[in-house]
DNA sequence: TTGTAGGCGTTATCAC
DNA sequence: GTGATAACGCCTACAA
């Protein structure tokens, strides 16, 4: 049997009333017994009952992630770090991956307070008033419910810059052209404009998928071509890896031959082979700001803004330097 | 407001303390009643409380499965696997990406049944008489709780004794060899003893890693040699992909050529350039071996088998055939 | 500043 | 068979 109120009140020699009012750090309770009934339940070990609490509170203070594709390293760090963000909040996170409805099911059950959802999967959604906060493309307009987006046009933008003011004029874009993915298609977008606006050509390559090993293929390609780059971005961390790695069997150096700036911001640009310059939101930063949505969408009555992009910042590593020549 | 069992009773013209009987299949109600009831239940959208049966019952009927680190896609699969598993059980499953301790807290938090975690983790929990069980490979002596474990000898066994019956007698395996992961080391010498057994002569080619792109670039090493196998092991999934495709763009034809069988027995070895003949536990056998654990570490009283091995089943596709020659 | 009492939605134990 | 009623652990008016 797990210590309960009634059993600090008893040894504190107070009603549990008072114990529930300095165990919520109510002011309504004397700081000397406070300090005391707090003193006494750390000692008995008392761990509260959520069930008792979510009973008369009518909130749990969860939030159910979903999450039925567990793929790509990307995605598994984002999710890494939402479930770090709430560390800091009164809320928790319990995480399924399990197809939509039987998702929805158990987070029903579980009376979560809100739910995050990655943006492919919630036009699916039946969401049964239940808070939800979307991360993803912003593209559909129908919805009734926030969704956190990048600034990929952003993006694009400042990675070509950066390139260009290392004096590359011939850079180009390796990544997944022929999709329907509304993600890839705003990196390639995004690139193209940023281009344009610097008037310099631009030269895409299809790695026609998403791994790594798309990314290592498209090298032969780019190469076979008569003029070679002087800069690459890639389109996602795998497929970078993918490109890193057979420019170095090609004995090209990196960033002496060829620069190389990365699409997707996460640590782990860090720790390869060439440290990465890279350009994205920061993975930290998005999961605050997911996290920030959906406390602000369940606690916040006032509608707040529906669509929010947000900006990318550069990570400025090995990767990346002057042209040659 | 969410409908209780009180507001059932009223419309239902019964006590509310039958209107429960009734929902939890009480053979103490009339047949006619029940239906009545249940109707009405199912009229209104009633959606029992967790929180209050939570309360009365001191069960959460939740398993907390703890998943720390989020990267090789045959974890990942059985992780999904473990949660459709229990999707047919009395029980739900909550996930946590968490570093352990803080996984441990949130387990604490939702007064969880029971705990899965893989074993490499397990030491350093300090399980709060949580019933627990774990996955992988039991080496360690010292623990009080269950670890669901692969035969991993018997795979290779199987997978060598498989070629050998193909008429291969040159079998080489293909893994991480220089590494304290205890896993890989079992498959390797699992590998050997079965090939002494044969009185085959013994070829490994070490990876240096798991991944991909480990296998792609350990097939360079493997056709370098004067004679090239006639078969492959494969350590893992990962490997094996790298492997296939090093092999094809090589041009040699699987499994004309040179026959290759896998470990790991996940279904995305059917859907591989060549369906991969694979062996090992199968992944939704394995989940359910899992699930079964705890469920029943928690509900029986008796001690049960501290270590279980899973026997391996062999998957015949189209990778491994006759040897040539 | 502290204590009393009622209620949150269920289950379970009794009477009827 | 069915219906009161007392828990379960906690919060929160309201009373003292």
């Amino acid at each position: 049997m797990n210590v309960t109120i009634k059993d600090i009140a008893k040894e504190a020699n107070v009603s549990y009333s008072t114990v529930s009012k300095a165990l919520n750090n109510s002011p309504l309770v004397k700081e000397i017994t406070k300090q005391k009934i707090l003193r006494v339940a750390k000692q008995m070990g008392y761990e509260p009952n959520l069930a008792a609490k979510q009973l008369v509170r009518k909130k749990t203070e969860v939030i159910g992630l979903l999450w039925p594709t567990i793929e790509r390293l990307v995605l598994a760090t984002l999710v890494t770090n939402i479930s770090k963000a709430f560390e800091t909040t009164p809320y928790s996170m319990i995480l399924s991956v399990d197809e939509e409805n039987t998702a929805m099911d158990t987070f029903k059950k579980f009376q979560v307070d809100g739910m995050i959802v990655f943006a492919e999967s919630s036009h699916t959604i039946s969401q049964g008033n239940i808070p939800l906060v979307a991360y993803g493309v912003s593209r559909k307009t129908n919805v009734n419910y926030p969704i956190i987006d990048a600034n990929h046009e952003k993006s694009m933008e400042i990675a070509v810059t950066h390139l260009y003011d290392f004096g590359h004029r011939d850079i180009a874009y390796v990544g997944l052209l022929d999709t329907e993915d509304a993600l890839q298609i705003e990196k390639v977008e995004g690139y193209q404009k940023a281009m344009k606006k610097l008037k310099l050509k631009t030269r895409t390559f299809d790695t026609g998928g998403l791994n790594w090993f798309d990314g290592y293929r498209a090298v032969d390609n780019l190469l076979s071509d008569n003029k070679r780059p002087t800069a690459i971005i890639g389109g996602s961390y795998d497929i970078s890896g993918g490109i890193l790695r057979a420019l170095q069997e090609k004995n090209i150096e990196i960033p002496k031959d060829i620069s190389l700036v990365s699409y997707d911001n996460i640590p782990q640009m860090e720790t390869m082979e060439v440290p990465m310059t890279c350009i994205g939101v920061p993975v930290d930063e998005l999961a605050e700001e997911i996290v920030d949505a959906i406390i602000e969408r369940i606690e916040v009555d006032e509608e707040i803004e529906l669509v929010k992009k947000l900006t990318p910042s550069l990570t400025v590593r090995q990767s990346a330097g002057p042209s040659p020549k």
